[in-house]
DNA sequence: GCCAACGTTGGC
DNA sequence: GCCAACGTTGGC
């Protein structure tokens, strides 16, 4: 069992919206970095807990919990000329980008916000945490993923 | 293969 | 809106 944390603007895709969803599932589409493609293709397995992150959001926090339904496959989105995630480099014999399915499990009564995090010193060694990281997908531990769940219950 | 220029991310 | 940090692009 892995976890996981998982940006997303709001304004762009909320947990509210994924709430929303159909079966409260969702394709986690438009990720552009390889690092993080990575993730998504060889290490997100079933059943992996997400943490759901509001970025350029205020404040910016954490604001509840996805599991894992379906592992990495091609992301469609890429091939597509009027998506905004458009990729000519990615064809579909030979997908650059791929995705996962995620499905909501629970939002936070009190979302975690990006302070609070800074201010848990059991959180200090947490990636999202880093100087000048920008993943948009990123592991988390065990141990960050409990703490983060019992600050937002 | 280097590296400057450029675009994006995302907290503040 | 600013800007630092980083990834990507493209000329050479």
């Amino acid at each position: 069992m892995n976890y996981w944390l998982v940006k997303s603007e709001p304004a762009v895709f909320s947990i509210d919206d994924l709430a929303k969803e159909k079966d409260q599932t969702t394709y986690w589409d438009g990720v552009r970095n390889y690092q993080a493609r990575n993730f998504l293709r060889d290490d997100f397995k079933t059943g992996d807990k997400v943490i759901f992150y509001h970025s350029n959001s205020e404040p910016p926090a954490a604001v509840g919990i996805c599991e894992v339904v379906k592992e990495g496959y091609p992301d469609f989105t890429a091939f597509d000329p009027e998506s905004a995630h458009y990729d000519p480099k990615s064809k579909k014999d030979a997908p650059a980008w791929m995705m996962v399915d995620i499905k909501l499990i629970k939002i936070f009564a009190s979302p975690v916000s990006i302070t609070k995090m800074k201010e848990n010193k059991k959180l200090a060694k947490m990636l999202l945490l880093r100087p000048g990281n920008r993943l948009s997908v990123m592991p988390v531990t065990k141990d960050e993923y409990n703490e983060i769940i019992g600050m937002g219950r």
